[in-house]
DNA sequence: CATGAATGAGAATTCATTCAT
DNA sequence: GATGAATGAATTCTCATTCAT
């Protein structure tokens, strides 16, 4: 027997995150996914049981992706002031970065079918973990962690996702990053 | 005549955001609208050309839906602290009541091959008519208009999308209300 | 619109006995059934719900069609011997004329997944009428429903299926109603 | 080494013919086959060149079944009598103790594309050696082998397959062996 | 205007089989 | 011998759309 092809199923994956930025959830079809990712149709019910499955499956993994990203660029001797800049200016670079993965996860998030596969706040626990913290010594004021999230990811996602061409992408994360230190600090 | 055609193109209307809700912008096919609404598939190309533009001009039109809603719900003589609360309620409100046309404008929203269609901001211009205003006369802080979208709105389509059954939406709102009091005003 | 078209939902009904016969249930798909009716696949899904449901319409439709034309070639008059003798060579007269059909039901009943759809009793249920009328009458000897259908038409049906070569159907049918004369009549 | 091989033919054997019995031959794929038997679907052409061929030679193999069985309970000085009953009722205990097989062959027989690789008289000789024995000594009467075996086989085959809840199978057989002795004695 | 019938194209998925180990 | 991975071809079925009435 031939063993199983970790790249195999790392193409496939790759494909179709690749294709649902590019022509959105609905455009995206299995055998669309094998072209793109040079297998046959077939090959992808090897790793995956059903399109859905293979959907929530993705979805559940790289929900996490944006905290990830962001506690790597977080030092947690910062002051409160640079954690929220860190925060909203790492939660935005993963948003240009990974684009695919941030489109994807999006459109997976409004999808009735595919949301209840994912609750949110697990996905954030560990930034959520970092913010109780400096809470903790005072120097974040004690919002629910619910509103919290609300207005430190909820805004950068929407700056991502709707593309401004008459306005600097800088200085806007910029102001934003200025309100919520505003905010958020004491 | 006239009256038994607009009925007949908002059953379909309907139908559509309905199915939207239900199943999914993926989920949702030409038959299936035109079961849901009790007409044929034909009618439908009756009065759009296709399933794409359908989907591209109930989109446009729904998409000015909330600010509508929230402008009815709005006194130009109140004070600033009533206005930001007016506007957090309002909105959740919306998405409450009009559960399908928010879904559904959420998922056009993230959807690429869609979300060209619709300019975020001409949407929500007269609120932010409303806004300058309050700016204009020092009662609101001069944040950038797209800013003020950011965490106006956004965050409230969040509360509003992931239902947290363990924490009161009221007690949320209250909370988010008084964040973007203390954001916002002098 | 154009209005159902009969005449096609038989050629697709024709096509698939037609199919059956020669390739076998397990050999026939909707595809295959299709081509040989000289219509789309999708137009199958017009007139049935799935091909599941085709087979199993069909087959409650053909199955009474052996007894039909059977009674149909039996005069009440009769006597007894005549009876027996209109019954054994209707019966394999029926499985010659009409092999498609003969084969197509002797699959289906064999299939679990199909035979459920059909009682084999309620098919025969006229001539048991008739049966039962010649008992009264004490010129049939009072066997029970299930066995008389089981010496009547079960040898007949295996004659029919098992093509013999070296053997004249003719001196074996003839042979046969002898027996059942003997076996039947007083 | 060979022991193994011969319990890992069983056991694919096996798993074919319960699976044909739940559903249906043409519900029955290679790869179900291989799951059922606790096997690797390519295992499966270890032991057969194709699917094909295994249901042949399977069909092949199990035709001969009943009537082994059947000789097994037959003592070649049993009176007329005792022969037919014993051959109606040993026959019908096959159907009942080999279920799967039972509906194996009887599935295979009415499939066009593998009927014709057994010849039914084949499988039956050594019982109609025995049955040429009796008619030589007066016994049974002389009607021809093929129309022996279809009041005898074809009738069982049909209360085998037909399960009626609502009579008792006993009963119902007693008077089958009752009428194929008036038949069949002198 | 309205429609049910019809369909080519394509969807998701499974199939029988082969390959590489 | 035995296997899980891999696949081209085929499966059932749905889709968006058009046609004829």
């Amino acid at each position: 027997m031939r063993i199983k092809d970790l790249e195999k199923q790392r193409r496939i994956k790759d494909a179709m995150v690749r294709l649902i930025l590019r022509e959105g959830i609905d455009g995206t079809s299995v055998s669309k996914i094998a072209r793109e990712a040079g297998v046959s149709p077939a090959t992808i019910y090897v790793y995956y049981d059903s399109k859905e499955e293979m959907l929530a499956e993705v979805f559940r993994e790289y929900s996490r992706a944006p905290y990830h990203y962001l506690m790597q660029r977080i030092d947690p001797v910062m002051d409160g002031s640079a954690l929220i800049e860190a925060i909203i200016r790492g939660y935005y670079a993963f948003s240009r970065e990974h684009e695919e993965i941030f489109s994807f996860v999006e459109q997976c998030s409004r999808c009735p079918t595919l949301s209840e596969y994912v609750a949110e706040d697990e996905c954030s626990c560990t930034v959520f973990d970092l913010i109780h913290a400096y809470q903790a010594r005072g120097v974040l004021r004690p919002y629910s962690d619910r509103n919290l999230g609300a207005v430190l990811f909820a805004p950068v996602r929407f700056l991502a996702g709707s593309r401004c061409p008459h306005s600097s992408g800088e200085d806007q994360l910029a102001e934003l990053v200025r309100m919520l230190q505003n905010l958020l600090l004491y």
